[in-house]
RNA sequence: GACCGGUUCGUCUAGGGGUCUAGGACACCGCCCUUUCACGGCGGCAACACGGGUUCAAAUCCCGUACCGGUUACCA
């Protein structure tokens, strides 16, 4: 039998951190062993499901490239099938119309009401003390028929277990006596979640339910439910919750968007650095190693390294260093530093082309992207030897556009960073971070004349290369009888805008001799200053 | 309250009775490299919740306690 997994969320917000994850695994799971990964939106929830939120859940699952197989199936549209189940269980005898009036809902706080109940009717209460329950058939009838609202329960039977076994988790027990006699359709006719689900799943062909630790007590439930069907119920794999850093519940209410993918998304993150996060958090292989490719996630994939405890996604709110989790955040980093760059230069394109920055030029012309990159990156910029100069692209090139990705990617820690920190290698508009100007530029008034001086030092060279731009500063440095950071900080503060980044000979030659010589003399920085 | 689950460095984790003076990663802190730096290299700090057993031997097995989480809806 082929394994069939679904995910199913309902649309009541953006793709939440935990949500991202159980889809992955989902995902990991059947391709791992060539199952299949169905899609279902649970939006029976009329009140609190939205278009718009299935249109971001959406959105960050093909964000996250976990393409699902087959049809989505919406919920909403199976309501009168189970309506028909519920309707079959009653016939049956294995459901009962509950005439008991619907309850006021509770105050704000639901949960606090639930719970409040909970304590009051401690050891008073038995779940299936309802006075319907027994209700002969004929007089349930004919009250329905006069017209009376019901909802209709599950006849939980009184003695037994409900038993599964976990593929996480492992065996798990529950005595009947624990579980009420569930709605299945409230007096309005609307299927509620349980009934729903389990109908969808048998629909579905669904063998394998892979969700969040907190529907282990639903999995008891739905199997109540499986057996009344006489369906065989599938198997259940829970996984442990995502926490905050309190280890309370990570929510969009208390938490914001750092629990939202498209934050993460927009935030210049890479789909593959933040699987690999998503996929450590509660899961291992159970080696040394931290960066998996999607293949590798897909064939090491397996329940034995899910944990069974959960997992706190660290971060401090009121820290910008530390926004989001720092291992995300160095995954991330990680990613663009070492990934091929063939495959890093698309999603610059994009980041470039979102902020206008990108020209055509940078397009490659006729020539193979790889062959491009082999000419020009296969050597470490800090080891690039003199031949290779000789080579460089000339600025606004696809040569040059290749080059300068692979020199600066280096100190980057998101696609945003090629269009902010790494903006004035694409443009002549570009900001100067007030604390290089201040640390680099303000510190040294000699510089004002310093630096124009040697963009005409500059101006007289005739190659514009490492080596040559290297002895020329040099030079000029001790002339000046100056140390060689002071010159080369300013400089870097005209050129860039910033106090980080690559070797300066490097920049120099990368940013060019012409637009060099124009931003040494410009007055912009300095006026920019304090 | 009841039922269910969990508890190894700040965080993610390795660990399935001896190889554990508990390993890795991130973060943090030093040092080195360097013209600077958020790259890189080297190093440091830092954990088996507690109490009882079982055993020659326990982070690992059992029991209890504490704490944390989930569920307990005519929500999903």
């Amino acid at each position: 039998m082929t394994v069939r997994v679904r995910f199913a969320p309902s649309p009541t917000g953006y793709l939440h951190i935990g949500s991202a994850r159980t889809a992955l695994f989902n995902y990991l799971y059947a391709r791992n062993v060539g199952g299949k990964f169905l899609l279902r939106i649970e939006d029976t929830d009329l009140a609190r499901s939205t278009e718009e939120s299935t249109r971001s859940i959406l959105d960050g699952l093909k964000w996250l490239e976990l393409d699902h197989d087959e049809e989505i199936v919406f919920q909403s549209d199976n309501a009168d099938k189970h309506r028909a189940a519920a309707l079959k269980l009653l016939a049956e005898g294995k459901a009962y119309r509950d005439f008991t009036p619907r309850a006021e809902p509770g105050g704000q706080n639901v949960k606090e009401g639930i719970a409040e109940r909970a304590r009051a009717n401690q050891g008073v209460r038995n779940m299936r003390d309802n006075e319907y329950r027994e209700l002969d058939p004929d007089d349930s009838d004919a009250r329905a028929a006069a017209g009376e609202p019901f909802a209709i329960r599950l006849k939980v039977p009184l003695d037994g277990i409900t038993v599964f076994e976990d593929k996480v988790y492992g065996l798990q027990e529950r005595n009947y006596d624990d579980t009420e006699d569930l709605v299945l359709l409230r007096s309005d006719g609307h299927p509620l979640y349980n009934l729903a689900v389990v109908c969808d799943d048998i629909e579905m062909g669904i063998t394998d339910v892979i969700r969040g630790q907190d529907h282990l007590t639903n999995a008891h439930k739905q199997i109540l439910i499986y057996n009344s069907l006489g369906v065989e119920p599938p198997n259940f794999a829970h996984l442990p919750l995502i926490l905050a850093p309190n280890k309370g519940k990570l929510s969009k209410r208390k938490h914001g968007e750092v629990v939202s993918m498209t934050t993460y998304r927009d935030a210049g993150f890479l789909a593959a650095a933040f699987r690999n996060f998503l996929a450590l958090l509660g899961w291992s292989a159970g080696e040394e190693k931290e960066i998996y490719s999607l293949e590798e996630l897909v064939e090491k994939f397996s329940f034995e390294g899910i944990h069974r405890s959960n997992a706190v996604f660290n971060f401090k709110e009121n820290d910008p260093r530390h926004w989001t989790d720092d291992k995300a955040q160095w995954m991330n980093a990680e990613y663009i530093r070492t990934m091929p760059l063939e495959e890093l230069l698309p999603f610059v394109k994009a980041e470039l082309k979102s902020a206008k920055l990108w020209r055509e030029e940078y397009e490659p012309e006729g020539r193979a992207l790889s062959e491009t990159i082999a000419s020009t990156s296969d050597v470490g910029p800090d080891e690039r030897p003199a031949a290779m100069a000789i080579d460089l692209p000339e600025h606004g090139s696809h040569d040059w556009f290749v080059h300068t990705v692979d020199l600066i990617r280096q100190r980057f820690f998101t696609l945003k960073d090629f269009s902010r920190q790494g903006r004035a290698y694409f443009s002549e508009d570009y900001d100067f971070d007030p604390a290089a100007v201040e640390k680099n530029l303000s510190k040294f008034p000699d510089l004002r004349s310093w630096l124009p001086e040697l963009a005409d030092r500059f101006e007289a060279m005739g190659s514009f290369m490492e080596p040559e731009i290297e002895s020329v500063v040099k030079a000029f440095a001790e002339e000046k009888a100056t140390k060689l950071g002071i010159i080369m900080n300013g400089a870097r503060t005209l050129l860039t805008g910033v106090a980080v980044g690559p070797s300066m000979l490097a920049v120099f030659e990368t940013i060019g001799q012409e637009r060099s010589i124009r931003r040494l003399r410009s007055r912009m920085a300095w006026n920019s200053g304090v």
